[in-house]
DNA sequence: TTGTATGCGTTATCAC
DNA sequence: GTGATAACGCATACAA
């Protein structure tokens, strides 16, 4: 039997009515077994599979999930995706996954594409550089569950899991110190963005609690990419008085830092120690592996997924609202254990 | 205006019909200015999005198509996804991404859900190391456009975009010829999987145009994670008669090759050569960089989505079907240029 | 230019 | 146990 089939069909070729293929279909208590397995092997026969927009659209539910990434070719981000899959599948939900590519216009676009495509909810890692909430509030007002994980923004109403980026960048710059480093710089990301703002602070922090005085020569802001992290270690590198150590916001920056360092002909870690964060398989695979702090992707994944299902779920007024930290680990490797 | 509107709201509001209000709203040029004007500025106001389901349910259109992975952390996927996304984004439609994890079961689960939500097509990258056909025939039967790219099987009225693997293979180990290599081994995929035996078919064809007779034992079969490239590249070091060189058709595999000759003290590309597959991106920033094969995976999603465009723009009833198949390219880097 | 009626494929609510 | 019918939200053929 060629083309889709609906229970219209069905019926017609059974001689019953739609309702009583429907019923069977779904197990209905209350239909004959002789009548539930004649409708079976009849559906069966004509290959009929169930339009789940015609459910959707009775039932007001969609059973899709929509999560919007900055880009899925980020280890990060496709490990949480994973997570968040490994909870939902088995839920009966469908995910749509979405890139913004840091890209605000985009980030609204898809937003949109979201709702209007009736997602029963939106899982997403928010761009945030921006005032605005333009995006967000229209979720909101359609009363769509929204859940903020890794970048997220403070807005009530809305759950979020993420890491303490605040700890992570503590942790990585005491263990910079704890090798002996005293001069210290800080590749940061966009410092608008929470999650690096935050590190950074962590990073501040430590130097205080240690008595090291903040050298504002040692901060560059800096995009996630390998040719960045080249530059700006470049520029540390010509100051009179160059770091003994870099902390990066990203792997990716630390990277570059790496093999800007190699340029000049400087040790690593003993000349220069790096830690970069987000463990990046590529850290573990180098040569000179790279510190770095993991986030526990697909743990967070699985996490923001439940606590989606557990507000989807919630049948009472009284609304969920969740903010989870996760802890970050350091992850010691070569690029900073000095011998 | 909290919740979801409608145009009945819309309607009810501004006491005209529904229809009118779905015409203003799709600039229907048989309206009024004003009422387009007024329908518009309710439809703001009252925080009114689209329904799709409804007009997919309408229209038998949903604008979402299924694009389906082994899984999406491996940079060749994303990349071609984001090539598919750069094609079909601007055309209105909403790309719904599954992985696969190389599993049979799963990928029959994904299909079969990406049919029940009416996708307009599928593009997919199949594991295909069965000879059943189960869930591709449901494809077909339904008239779901349905396009290979990469791992494809020889299937009647299915497009594909894919590299010449066998070319890939070829070059590969002529270059390792051309730069003296005599003893080449090859760690290759799950051979049931037609771009691994294409790869190795090249491999073997090279040997034989250059009078090198194929050596069994340097056949490797093994999947493709770093741990296993190491396990194998142990199995070939150990041989009597150990290889002078490796074609790997996997980045991940080389790198694993790599690590573990490192162990041997053996030196890289002087004592072993090595190539790779896939232009990870991590070969190109390894120290050591990783000579491997470049599959244009953006231009390949691009590709692969202007056909799935072509197929479904195609009123007429001749069906289209291509075979596209893009040009490998070598790229030479440390792990295989002696000096 | 606008309104009325219909159907897309389901399921739920009545009836019988 | 089963059938008829309405409703989900939308676009459109047909009327007016």
């Amino acid at each position: 039997m060629n083309q889709k089939s609906t229970i219209y069909d069905i019926a017609k070729k059974l001689n019953i009515s739609a309702a009583t293929v429907s019923r069977a279909l779904n197990n209905n208590p209350k239909i004959s077994e002789k009548t539930r397995k004649l409708v079976n092997d009849t559906a069966n026969e004509m290959n009929y599979t169930q339009n789940r927009l015609a459910l959707a659209l009775k039932s007001g539910k969609s059973n899709n999930v929509g999560v919007l990434v900055p880009r899925i070719d980020r280890n990060f981000f496709s490990s949480v995706i994973r997570g968040i899959e490994e909870c939902l599948y088995p839920e009966g939900y469908q995910v749509i996954i979405c890139q913004t590519h840091d890209d605000e216009n985009l980030e609204m676009q898809n937003i949109e594409a979201l709702l209007n495509a009736q997602v029963d909810g939106i899982l997403m890692s928010i761009n945030g550089t921006t005032e605005k909430n333009d995006a967000i509030n229209k979720i909101l007002q359609k009363k769509v569950p929204l859940i903020f994980f890794d970048r997220k923004k403070n807005i009530d109403g809305v759950s979020s899991v993420t890491i303490n980026d605040f700890d992570g960048g503590y942790q990585a710059t005491q263990h910079l110190i704890d090798q002996g480093c005293k001069k210290i710089a800080h590749l940061a990301g966009d410092l608008s963005v929470e999650i690096y703002k935050d590190r950074c602070n962590g990073y501040k922090q430590a130097l205080l609690d240690n008595g090291i005085k903040f050298n504002e020569n040692y901060l560059i802001e800096t995009i996630s990419k390998v040719e960045q992290g080249e530059d700006s270690t470049k520029k540390l590198l010509n100051l009179k008085n160059p770091p003994d150590s870099i902390f990066s916001s990203s792997d990716f920056v630390a990277l570059g830092a790496i093999q800007e360092i190699k340029k000049h002909n400087l040790h690593i870690p003993n000349d220069i120690s790096i830690v970069g964060f987000s463990n990046e398989p590529f850290t573990k695979f180098m040569e000179l592996s790279i510190t770095t702090v993991d986030q526990s992707p697909v743990e967070m994944g699985k996490i923001a997924a439940s606590v989606f299902l557990e507000q989807v779920n919630n049948s009472s007024n009284i609304e969920i609202h969740k903010k989870i930290v996760l802890p970050p680990k350091l992850l010691v490797r070569k690029s900073s254990l000095k011998n």
